[in-house]
Order: C-alpha cells, then sequence, then structure tokens
DNA sequence: CGATAATATATCGTGTGCGATTTAATATGT
DNA sequence: ACATATTAAATCGCACACGATATATTATCG
C-alpha cells in the first residue's frame, strides 16, 4: 500500500466494513418487515431466543451495544408486546428482559430469514463462516484496542 | 449448519459485519476528533480529495448512502467551512459539492489516520486487503440482489 | 409548444448509535 | 453505621440512515 493510496476510498478496508454492514442491513429489512422488526430488535430477539431473562448490561455485552441504544429499543419491544422489563429482587438496579408468548411465537416465523439471507449473499454457508470468522477475529483486534487506551486512560474519565 | 443453529447469534455472519462496523467506526472516533468529523464526514472528505466537485447523486454512489443521508451531512461539513455547496449552472436539479481551502488542508491531518487505524486491526496490510476483497464481493451480492429484486418489483412502488 | 415523465435534491418521521451525565441501588472501607 | 465508591440503567443531545414524499428542474413525446 503506498501511503499515496492510504485515503482511496476504495482501498480502505473500513469503508468495506461500513458498506457491507449498510447492504447486509438493507436485505433485511423486507424479511423482517414479515415480523414487524427492525435488525437491531432482531438481533436482541436472537439473543433472548437463546437465553431468555438477561439483564440489559448482558444484552448489551453480547451484542457490543451501550445501555443508551438499548433501553429505548427494549421499551419498543415492550410496547410491541414481545418482552416484558421488570427489575431483579435480587438486585434491584437490573432490569431484567422476558420474551413474551408473542416473543417466542416470532421465533417460528424468524426461522424464514438466515436462508433468504444466505441467498442474498451469492455465497454458501462455509464461505460465510470462513469469512465471519476471519472478520470476528479483526472485529475483537479493535475492541482490544480501545480497551486498552482506556485503560491506559488516554480518552475517558481518567 | 444446523437448522437448529442458523439462529444462534454467534454464527450469523451478518452480525460479525454489523458489530465489526460498529468496532471500526468506535476506533476512528478518537482519531477524527482532531480533524473535528465523524466517520461518515471522512468518508465524504475521501470521495472529495479523490475528485473535488462532484454531485450528491455521485458521492451518493460512491459511498452507497441516499440523498436523505447525505443532504444534512453536507451542511454541516459546510458550516464546518470545509465544503461549498452551489447549484449546477448546466442543470440546475444538481448540487456541485467543493472543497475548500480548510478542507484541502484537513487531508494533510488525515494522513495519520490510515496508519492508527492498521494499528488497531492487529493485522498486516495485506491481510486486511484479502479480508476487504472478500467482503466488498459479498457486498456487491446483496446489492445486486436488492436490485434484482427491486427491478422484479417485489417492494417499491411497482 | 405544451402536457407528461423522469431526474436530482430536499424534507419529514422513525429508529438506531454513542458519549456524557444523571439517578438509583449496592458494595466497600473505616 | 455511615460516608464513599462502584455499578446498572436511564436520560439527553447530537449525528447518522433510510423510506416515503415533496419540490424543482430537465427531458420526452405527441
Amino acid at each position: 500500500m503506498d501511503a499515496n493510496d492510504a485515503l482511496k476510498l476504495e482501498s480502505q478496508f473500513c469503508f468495506a466494513v461500513y458498506s457491507a454492514a449498510h447492504a447486509v442491513m438493507r436485505a433485511y429489512r423486507p424479511l423482517l418487515e414479515a415480523l414487524g422488526l427492525t435488525y437491531p430488535q432482531y438481533l436482541v430477539m436472537l439473543v433472548l431466543w437463546e437465553a431468555d431473562g438477561q439483564t440489559v448490561g448482558g444484552i448489551a455485552e453480547r451484542l457490543m451495544l451501550e445501555s443508551s441504544t438499548l433501553t429505548p429499543l427494549l421499551k419498543r419491544l415492550e410496547a410491541m408486546g414481545f418482552a416484558e422489563r421488570r427489575r431483579n429482587p435480587e438486585n434491584e438496579r437490573q432490569l431484567i428482559v422476558s420474551l413474551t408468548a408473542a416473543g417466542w411465537a416470532l421465533q417460528e416465523k424468524a426461522m424464514a430469514i438466515p436462508p433468504g439471507i444466505l441467498a442474498c449473499s451469492g455465497r454458501t454457508a462455509p464461505e460465510l463462516t470462513n469469512l465471519r470468522e476471519a472478520l470476528v477475529e479483526v472485529r475483537d483486534s479493535f475492541a482490544a484496542a480501545r480497551a486498552e487506551s482506556r485503560r491506559i486512560g488516554e480518552v475517558g474519565e481518567g
């Protein structure tokens, strides 16, 4: 990579990730319309279908999102009747998010989504698996670099 | 991939892309603070540094974004003094976006960003190039599938 | 030439996302 | 026990991001 080309859009790994994320979310939109969910809402449902009754912090860690993102999103899921939010009696700081019957019923419909997405990708499942594993490694490097720089105190409250 | 596992978060390619995009943007934030730009604003600057004086539509196509996203963003770049917006005299429907002297001056500072990002990635440049190329191919498959389904008229104004 | 279609951008409403801060509850240290 | 620190969510302000629609301009067709 020539230093002169480093600022070229097409040479940038990060733009590839950024634009791929948008392309993927646009592919989900028509499929998720049948469930009445947005993509981030669908991700929360995936997390809850795997393990119901998690705290906001647990969901946030799993999805790598902040409470400031999840709080309004979870309120919408509750308003739609797919989830319930109640304080943990053991620890009143925590909020336990649980699926309703309607939330569980949605899982059936969601079964149709992964095959639809696979079709849009134009790739085989093993190809996507390989790419996913490589991507997760780089993602975790970025996350670790950020955590380290925050630990050192380059940013933050000090 | 077992059908039972298709709805598992960790098995999903799309969540890897989604979460990687967030991790990447979080890595840019401290670096871009020195320039006073957000990541999407930085992308627009990259496009204009490569070719100044593009239309909104041209920038949108390059970044795969909608005019409804770019219009307010470009107004902010103009308000910050990095870009100018003027109608094309040849075609008054079009808006030409041009860099100011301050916008060009920013390119110098931006030179420090790609090396900083490379360091956060924990990968070599060739490794990122390989991953980028694979990712762009999948992204374009998703985009093509969407364009095709819209052409057929599965969605849209019909 | 004039009605109609197509094009380019802007506007509006909704839903993420995040950093910074606030509020409330629990843990810790003396 | 009680002041202090830590933790967990929520709130606030700002900036994307998109679909749907509106507006203005240009192109097209009869």
